[in-house]
DNA sequence: TCGGCGTGCCAATACCTATTATCACGTCAG
DNA sequence: CTGACGTGATAATAGGTATTGGCACGCCGA
């Protein structure tokens, strides 16, 4: 097999130039206070680069207690919203020389993942759509997190403001005359979509709209879920004219039982997703949604995230919220004329 | 900084169990030929447990010489392909206790994330979406690599079988009665979209159907390269009947500049994608394609580097070749009568 | 009584790098 | 001439685990 073929050591490059082990180590940490000679400094890194050397990272990770690796634990990929964070992250961490490793939901469980983790002594971990609370509070104690999406005071997060998000949907549909709004989102689920329902529900209230018990509709915050909920409100004695939507999957599922339905968008109805997924360009009429910034957010997770192992955490855990942008496409318009009117 | 934390040792245990580190190691791997007394195994196992002890794998894996970890390198999760066939991988391999990497390119290019990874002492790696033919010969040389939907003589690969898929294609399209029909697809590109390409217009031209060139127009394999080159196909004075695409996000495209364009599915023209992503089924009409396992694919992919991991690498490199499965749904019909007939 | 053998455990070592303390050597000032 | 000091490298060691060879002990048969 081809594992185990002998490396090329620092022992190596040492004996081939003549000089002991730890000097290569010297010259090749570039450590500052090293006090080596010119000749003998260009002599160790010409063989290096010749015999083309490479530092065993494990080795170095060894020494230093820690792997210059991170994991990132998602739900699923099924979910676009994940996939941006992920590349996002990988980006970052790429650049700055760390490992992703990478932890889905399914095969093992959040604490299988994160003992998994911890074995091989991960510097830090990232949290996407993961309710931390849920988690026994002894697993994180030891460890660096960088929240996803939900707030926290014990450990440090990013997130799209989504109060403002849900309160931003609300502007958006009653600016353009809708009166008899709906909601669907999943019932008991990760923080985001509670602040975005709340954010919602305050938005309408502040105008003095309140939103009867069967406009609020939970479904799972998948496509599907989307589907069944939408069924269920086309099935209204009263429809809405409106529907906000927990995120932008459970809005194209909505879209398209819609269309399965003849009901046209936004003449019949108007729909508001969140996130802004790629996907909402996809569909006809366009997916009217209130977009986050994806890849920002991975992009903010790693770098905060890093700053917390090399830095070391603050005192109070630091809590980055980025705004949501309305992005007005296609499904969402003026209110039918005379309904809703008191 | 939670760094640097002094972590449980064998020889912890070993000290409070009043043996030896190596006989903690001996009774922890349950190696068959250590002789260790029932009552000190026990005695060990117990304050192992008690005390929470874990081994480092990063230690191990410097004895072992590997890392119990590989890569998996893709293009992006852009592409939700990817993102199902790394979802396929990160179970099977993480039931199977290896660590996965993640690397898209970007940040870092194929051989500085494949330096990194070697850097780390990778077990082996998976190459998706990634032409290998295209790599210097020598950077794969020590590495364990599995291909995904490219057929190669030198490494293990999984794939869908791209010559079937397109003559799967030109028979569907064919036995609804189109006679002009069109491509779309990227020019030179990974092997899987070639054969693509290849078995359409083999399976065309053993029914006598040609296509002109102006009906095979290149693309990048992206939505946005479907809208381009669905455009150029609708301006042409003799519009094709039906059209295949190298991959679903291209059929996507092409579907939606159909939509804008006023163009009606399947009445107008058929639209035939290739993979069978999720969002096949988002648009209206559903996209008819010819579905690959994607999740299925990157387990295989695992499965096989593993065994070529711990088997090592077969004289002649395995092949895995998975059938492609026509799925109709409501992109496709019956071509117009009256039109292509000789 | 002694050789032989089986049992149960351990010492030593390998894996590879980074760090710390130290040593040898030469120079220069006093 | 000697002591102090600066320079350039090395020896020793840590980091945590797995493996190999071997040691000590007790028992049995000769």
């Amino acid at each position: 097999m081809r594992i185990g073929k002998r490396q090329i050591t620092a022992a190596e490059v040492a004996r081939r130039a003549g000089v002991s082990q730890p000097t290569v180590s010297l010259i090749l940490t570039r450590n500052p206070k090293a006090r080596v000679a010119r000749e003998t400094r260009e002599r160790v890194l010409r063989i290096a680069a010749e015999i083309g050397y490479r530092p065993n990272r494990l080795a170095q990770a060894l020494v230093a207690r820690r792997s210059f690796a991170i994991g990132v634990i998602v739900p699923g990929f099924d979910n676009p919203f994940y996939a941006q964070v992920l590349s996002g992250a990988e980006k970052v961490a790429a650049e700055e020389g760390y490992a992703v490793l990478l932890c889905e939901m399914g095969a093992l469980d959040v604490l299988q993942h994160l003992n998994a983790l911890r074995d091989r002594q991960i510097d830090g971990v990232i949290l996407a759509g993961i309710a931390a609370s849920t988690l026994p509070a002894a697993v994180l104690d030891d460890l660096n997190v960088v929240l996803i999406n939900q707030p926290s005071t014990r450990f440090a997060s990013v997130g799209g403001d989504s109060l403002k998000a849900g309160m931003m949907a609300a502007a958006h549909l009653l600016g353009l005359g809708h009166r008899r709004v709906a909601f669907i989102g999943p019932a008991n689920s990760i923080p985001a979509f509670r602040f975005r329902e709340r954010g919602f529900v305050q938005g309408l209230r502040a105008a003095g709209v309140l939103m009867p018990g069967e406009l609020v509709v939970r479904a799972g915050a998948s496509v599907a879920g989307g589907i069944v909920a939408m069924r269920r409100l086309l099935a209204l004695r009263e429809r809405p004219t409106a529907v906000f939507c927990a995120n932008d999957l459970v809005a194209l599922g909505a879209h398209k039982a819609c269309g399965a339905a003849g009901v046209l968008l936004p003449r019949d109805l108007s729909l508001l997703g969140c996130d802004d997924i790629e996907m909402t360009t996809l569909v006809m009429p366009e997916l009217s949604t209130i977009g986050l910034p994806q890849r920002e957010l991975g992009a903010r997770a790693v770098r905060l995230l890093l700053s917390q192992i090399e830095e070391g955490p603050r005192e109070t855990p630091p809590a980055q919220v980025l705004p949501p942008k309305l992005v007005v496409r296609g499904s969402t318009g003026p209110a039918p004329a005379g309904i809703g009117a008191p």
